[in-house]
DNA sequence: AGCACGCCGACT
DNA sequence: GTCGGCGTGCTC
């Protein structure tokens, strides 16, 4: 039946439900609270403009503050029937990210447990917000004649000024003008004033980025177990299937030319490829490599400047470049057609974001390449036991490279029991027989390297008769001795205990405390060795931008003989003059308070180990030890990755322990000490309640103090929860997260997938 | 997060 | 009587 305008009043009338259909209604999500998708009406004079993945400016609140939001889609309708308020401003020419994009971070906020809105705020660069390197120009075009305008009286120089802009078919920068027309802006004015011109505000790019060529080579003769690797990547390319594949290779075995000819075939199928590097090696040989064997390669790195940053981005946005290398964030490039996602190290602990969001970037580009349908490649000499268990369980497909290139033989690895040692047993680092064999190597004219991984927060109580560290009655963990409190400390429960004066296993009095850092050892190195050059390598040492080149390519010429320190000298460095490398203390890793101590530490020694026998010389490894029993440490030695990793996966599992369980960290952080417990026993009675009120399967414990009880003049504690599958974190989220209230100055940080408990 | 609204104590 | 303390709750 047709209405007339006297149908009744409150249904609305035909024109309403007209405009209503007619109505475009943008969504819109804030980095800050309140966390939800609010929707917008977008004015008429916006509609061509906005498009999702555009930051838009938007009234929110009784106030109608003006605030900032991203726009997450546009629709025709509203889900809310609620009245809505209008678009205020679209504060970007042209989105930042594409939809699948938007959606991946929707992807990773429900995963890491945080909000869409500030997974964009973190992924989208802010060289790319602030458009940096590009500027405003005024530039001025011709505004076409009205047909019937009298032609004014013109100048010389305002003729000239109309001559030049006649000749040009695109609207002219004033600089380019006056030069065109020699003159100054007064003719340009007049003009203007007379309407005959105007004047027009264009970005344009300001960058200055140089791209030195690089001389380029051909690729290698890849060996057959390389070729099988790349065939099996190959195929899953040109089904453009997803599939994830592990390419094992033990160090020096070429996982590299597999990764650069599969993304030949990606190049050649106009597509990109992404490789990520740990940032540790994303150094100039590494990026000469990629650059020797491709035209177009961005590199993304943390040193970049946001002008830098923002051009690299426009230029993967465009499909310019074919291959993008770079450290974690890189998983977020722009690309058009993406092609294959590589990931090199893929067991380096600096893929897993230490702010929110806390993503680990192997997991976002499963995600990725699943919803692009591409492979993933994860490469290493050894893997997590994550990535492992997932080939195990037929998820993912193992390809391995079980030898070096030109069939180099792996360094022999030597333990050396220090439980006795005479110079040990007196306190020192360096025990005996690695003494005498870096005394033997230097004077050969090689080079050595020490390793000391000794992070001097606390110090492990050791008992010599066990031959253990003292272990929590409730928990597989060691006690820490807290010096500052006098007490022992369990970092996973509540336990703590006064200090012990005999081991409460076996009564034997006499506990050790190990402890001893890389300045030690520098000081320890330089009385023993005076007339060598030694340099020291650690966060401390090597604050200064550049200091890390700096010291590496001292060490490459040969102006240092012994290089000492931490994590940062184990990882892909490679000088053939390397004769020897020491692993001062294997067990320091082993005995931290972290449950997957075991697997640091094999890959540590694996790392290590790869560092020598690099060249014509043989290299030889010492790793002192006060467990040479211990399976890891001789597994280690022999460089049998997959039979420690069967073992340490049947402890996992016994253990209900990852790969086969979530976890999820909570820490809370205060000023105070007491104010931090409190809070933290609080909020684990806030989740244990919603735990038992919606029945879900996990389960916590704790709270406990952090093993750094103080960070940055904070206090902290924490819990955590463990269940089978992530996604019943999720559950527990959506009830848990808005009910969260805390004191002012006490804060809280949630963590899925923790890699660390410190 | 920020801001308005509300419901109880010391003032012109 | 009202100015203002900061606890509660809502924001398309």
């Amino acid at each position: 039946m047709p209405r007339t305008l006297f149908d009744d009043d409150d249904a609305p009338r035909e024109w309403e439900v007209a405009a209503e259909a007619d109505r475009t209604i943008a969504k819109v999500v804030f980095s800050q609270p309140p966390d939800d998708v609010f929707e917008y009406v977008v004015p008429e004079a916006l509609r061509d403009i906005i498009q999702p993945g555009q930051r838009v400016k938007v009234p929110l609140g009784r106030g109608n503050r003006p605030v900032t939001g991203y726009c997450v889609d546009v629709a025709a309708r509203a889900e809310t029937s609620r009245q809505l308020k209008a678009i205020a401003e679209v504060r970007d020419r042209r989105p930042l990210l594409s939809r699948e994009m938007l959606d991946l971070a929707r992807w990773i906020a429900d995963r890491y447990l945080c909000t869409w809105g500030q997974v964009l705020e973190s992924v989208i660069p802010a060289g790319v917000k602030k458009q940096a390197g590009t500027r405003e120009i005024v530039c001025y075009q011709l505004v076409p004649p009205t047909t019937g305008a009298s032609p004014a009286k013109l100048s010389k120089k305002q003729q000239a000024v109309l001559d030049v802009l006649a000749a040009s078919t695109e609207p002219m920068p004033v600089g380019e003008l006056t030069e065109k027309a020699d003159c100054g802006t007064a003719p340009i004015q007049a003009l203007v004033e007379k309407r005959l011109i105007r004047p027009l505000r264009i970005r344009k790019d300001w960058f200055n980025i140089d791209d030195a060529p690089v001389a380029k080579s051909q690729d290698l003769t890849l060996n057959p177990e390389q070729h099988t690797a790349l065939e099996e990547i190959l195929r899953s390319l040109r089904n453009n299937e997803h599939r994830t594949f592990l390419l094992h290779g033990v160090t020096g075995s070429g996982k590299t030319e597999v990764y650069i000819q599969a993304i030949r075939e990606v190049v050649a199928y106009g597509k990109q490829a992404i490789v990520l590097v740990p940032e540790i090696s994303l150094t100039p040989q590494t990026i000469r490599r990629f650059r020797s064997r491709f035209d177009a390669v961005a590199v993304l790195h943390s040193h970049l400047s946001d002008s830098e940053r923002h051009y690299h981005w426009q230029q993967i946005q465009s499909g310019d470049v074919q291959v993008i290398v770079g450290a974690r964030s890189a998983i977020f490039a722009p690309t058009k057609r993406l092609g294959l996602i590589v990931i090199d190290e893929e067991h380096e602990t600096t893929f897993k974001q230490q702010s929110v969001p806390r993503y680990h970037a192997r997991d976002v580009a499963r995600e990725r390449a699943r919803r692009e349908s591409i492979p993933l490649v994860l490469g290493s000499a050894t893997p997590t036991l994550e990535s492992l268990q997932r080939t195990k369980d037929g998820h993912d497909t193992l390809l391995r490279l079980t030898h070096r290139v030109e069939h180099r033989p792996l360094p022999p690895v030597l333990i050396v029991d220090v439980r006795n040692d005479p110079i040990v047993t007196k306190g020192h680092s360096i025990g005996r027989a690695l003494q005498s064999s870096m005394n033997v190597a230097l004077k050969e004219g090689g080079q050595v390297i020490l390793f000391l991984n000794l992070r001097g927060y606390s110090t492990v109580l050791w008992c010599p008769r066990c031959n253990a560290g003292v272990r929590c009655p409730h928990c597989d963990i060691t006690l820490t001795w807290h010096r500052d409190r006098k007490k022992v400390l369990c970092h996973s429960c509540e336990y703590s205990a006064d200090a012990y004066t005999a081991c409460p296993h076996c009564g034997q009095p006499g506990l050790r405390y190990f402890g001893a850092g890389t300045q030690r050892l520098e000081d320890e190195v330089k009385a023993k060795f005076a007339d060598y050059k030694v340099l020291r390598m650690d966060s401390d040492s090597m604050q200064k931008p550049g200091s890390h080149d700096e010291a590496l390519s001292k060490f490459r010429d040969g102006e240092v003989d012994i290089l000492l320190g931490t994590q940062m000298i184990a990882k892909g460095l490679d000088f053939p003059n390397v004769t020897l490398v020491g692993v001062v203390a294997a067990d320091t890793m082993l005995h931290q308070p972290d449950l997957r101590a075991a697997e640091r530490t094999f890959q540590l020694i694996a790392q290590v180990a790869g560092r020598t026998g690099r060249g014509d010389k043989q290299g030889r490894v010492f790793v002192q030890t006060c467990c040479p029993d211990e399976p890891v440490i001789t597994l280690a030695s022999k460089h049998d990755y997959f039979t420690f990793a069967e073992m340490e996966l049947r402890h996992r599992k016994e253990r209900a322990a990852p790969p086969f369980a979530a976890l999820a960290r909570v820490i809370v952080r205060s000023a105070t000490e007491q104010q931090a417990h409190q809070e933290s026993v609080n909020l684990a009675e806030r989740f244990r309640a919603e735990i038992n009120r919606l029945q879900l399967p996990i389960k916590l414990i704790g709270p406990a103090p952090c093993p750094i009880l103080r960070l940055r003049g904070q206090h902290r504690f924490h819990f955590q929860m463990s269940t089978a599958s992530a996604e019943t974190f999720q559950v527990l989220w959506r009830e848990v997260s808005r009910k969260i209230k805390l004191p002012e100055g006490v804060e809280f940080v949630m963590d899925v997938d923790p890699l660390d408990m410190r």
